[in-house]
RNA sequence: GCCCUUGUAGCUCAAUGGACAGAGCAGCGGCCUUCUAAGCCGUUGGUUGUGAGUUCGAAUCUCACCAGGGGCGCCA
């Protein structure tokens, strides 16, 4: 937020650092820790270190602290600052607390909801994600790819990027035809009631389990996938029709968690096409065609001459001739570039398992010459497990359904909410129990990096206390409930005539730091930064929210806390906001 | 066999290569005539898997090893 400042100042240091005779390349600034003051800090460590290399006897810990005690001399006290000091290597800049206080809060102030939101860069990025499967149950194991994508989304958008969402549901498949196969000869007629993926995924496990007891079943099963493959009229139509139906049930589900797409793209769609391509890289030598005895693949070491196997061989079309997934993702890159040539980048959010089949696939289609290849990223993410280390998967049984999480969460939110807050209308308390259930099941997969496992257990999930989003969303509400009890306009803002306490300055630092973490969280992909600065919010404003009085304060003092309580909870909306977690104003 | 990934407090997890490795949960002890106690305060808890190396400085980078998870020609 002052990066004006720190880039002068960087460059008197660099001029000290050439008096010295010495040259400092990157003006790496710092947090101070622990210092109660709000400040940057510059580590002198690597400068000594140089003079170190260059051959002269030096102790670097003690020169370090010379150059920096050097350095502030040179700079004297520069305007904005009201301390410059030299501790033990580190060049300390203490920011004039008045006026820095100030200017946070005017800024907050001035930006309000698109406070710490990026300048737009023209720059065009597409984000698929979710990519659930058609005629099947949606449980809490698909959920991390809809909420890490739709946050990343939501990341990218805030920070300046102009975002494409896009899904990609599997609506075809031996899934697929097992499912029709079982409506058609058990549910003829029936239609989903108001839990629709919840029908799909029972209808599902049910043609799963018939097939599973009489295996001879199968081969009625295969003469449907033959009908369809002819494209026999009477399938299409039942395709078409109980596919509407599982994606008006992800609607649903997406409604409930706040997660809109732009863009549908569907796996059906890139069959064909898929086949077109592999023709050609057959035709240009890149592809080998093995058919009848083998598949067609494309033997990627051999062809980029690698002496240890790393993207090995990948199959890019059976032996008798059908699309597996690599035929349509290779067709599928392709038509989101078709679409959207502008694209700087094509982000695919999809489970780590696949990381190798996604090397194998954008370096296929580089290879085929598609200069945009490099531009298509694959972020990946670790599963949703049980405890004990259990996978969820549908064949097992051993998931936990969206739905049901999705119930549970938000009645157990709506017992507290009645319990702490009876005089809420009916209305009222419901909506509050969404917005803390939704964020309950939402954070813990945001607070976590990317790679790891979470682990899903239900004790932890629906604890709304301690280090969870519930507890910023109090926090919020808490801030809201001393802005509604002034009421009117704010007062003017002016700097604090009193000497701030503890909990004032560390609220301020972390709401000045806002900004910065976003354009970290877009550059890293990783919604944790977002989430640990949320909390970190919420903690630093409860403590301010103990010790410093506002309403009874004196006026001087309250016409500051009132800015800063309004800048406190601005900065925990807009947090919450970009992780997709609603900020309710009571609760 | 090759590749990827994880290992930090009893448990779940943080920590832009920097100054004393921090939170939550669980445990124990306190705090509601005071802006919502979904809160706050106090307290207990660590040779960052092991061993080397790079660096002025390593939980973080490199290598080896140990342990868990995942992936490796027609599953998605």
């Amino acid at each position: 937020m002052f990066e004006a400042e720190q880039e002068r100042i960087g460059e008197q240091i660099r001029t000290y650092c050439q008096t010295q005779g010495l040259t400092l390349e990157a003006v790496q600034w710092n947090w101070i820790p622990f210092s109660g003051h709000w400040g940057i800090s510059l580590p002198f460590f690597p400068i000594a270190a140089q003079e170190s290399r260059q051959g002269q006897k030096i102790n670097v810990g003690a020169r370090a602290q010379e150059l920096a005690e050097g350095a502030a001399a040179h700079l004297g006290l520069p305007a904005g600052f009201e301390r410059v000091e030299a501790v033990r290597g580190y060049l300390n800049l203490y920011f004039d607390s008045g006026a820095y206080a100030r200017r946070v809060l005017e800024h907050v102030r001035q930006e309000q909801e698109r406070f710490g939101s990026g300048a737009a860069r023209g720059e065009q990025v597409m984000v698929e994600f979710s990519q659930p499967n058609t005629h099947k149950a949606f449980h809490v194991g698909h959920l991390r790819s809809a909420i890490l994508g739709d946050t990343l989304a939501r990341i990218l958008e805030f920070a300046g990027y102009a975002v494409i969402r896009a899904n990609y549901p599997g609506d075809m498949g031996l899934h697929v035809i097992k499912w029709l196969w079982n409506y058609q000869k058990f549910h003829k007629g029936e239609k989903p009631q108001k839990d629709i993926t919840q029908w799909m995924g029972q209808l599902y496990a049910e043609a799963s389990r018939r097939l599973e007891e009489n295996p001879d079943l199968e081969a009625e099963v295969r003469a449907l996938y033959q009908a369809w493959d002819r494209r026999e009229p009477e399938i299409v139509a039942l395709w078409e029709e109980t596919r509407q139906w599982s994606l008006e049930g992800f609607h649903q589900m997406y409604d409930l968690l706040d997660i809109r797409f732009d863009r549908y793209y569907f796996n059906s769609q890139a069959e064909q096409p898929g086949k077109v391509m592999v023709q050609d890289l057959i035709e240009r030598g890149i592809a080998q065609d093995e058919r009848p005895d083998g598949a067609v693949i494309v033997k990627l070491d051999e062809l980029l001459g690698l002496k240890n196997e790393k993207y090995r061989v990948m199959v890019v079309l059976r032996s008798d001739g059908t699309a597996l997934y690599a035929t349509e993702d290779l067709a599928l890159a392709k038509i989101k570039f078709e679409e959207y040539p502008q694209l700087a980048r094509s982000l695919y959010v999809v489970d780590v398992r696949q990381s190798l089949h996604f090397q194998q696939v954008f370096k296929t289609l580089e290879l085929a010459g598609y200069d945009w290849a490099e531009r298509c990223q694959h972020i990946p993410y670790e599963l949703v497990s049980l405890p004990g280390n259990v996978v969820m998967a549908s064949r097992e049984g051993t998931v936990v359904l969206l739905e049901d999480l999705i119930r549970e969460a938000t009645e157990r939110a709506l017992q507290v909410v009645s319990d702490k807050n009876p005089d809420l209308s009916a209305e009222q308390k419901l909506e509050v129990a969404k917005a803390v259930g939704i964020g309950a099941i939402k954070y813990p997969m945001l607070a976590r990096e990317n790679a790891k496992t979470v682990t899903f257990d239900w004790q932890a999930a629906l604890d709304f206390n301690g280090q969870a989003s519930p507890y910023i969303q109090y926090a919020h509400v808490r801030a809201n409930s001393i802005l509604r009890k002034l009421g009117g306009d704010l007062p003017e803002l002016t700097e604090p005539q009193h000497e701030l306490a503890p909990a004032e300055v560390e609220l301020i630092e972390l709401i000045s730091r806002f900004p910065k973490e976003v354009q970290r969280a877009a550059a890293e992909l990783r919604p944790l930064c977002l989430a640990s600065l949320g909390y970190d919010l919420a903690r630093s404003f409860s403590d301010f929210y103990n010790q410093c009085p506002v309403i009874s304060a004196e006026p001087a003092v309250r016409a500051f806390r009132v800015h800063l309580v309004a800048a406190a909870k601005q900065a925990m909306a807009n947090c919450l906001n970009i992780l997709g977690i609603r900020a309710p104003e009571v609760m």
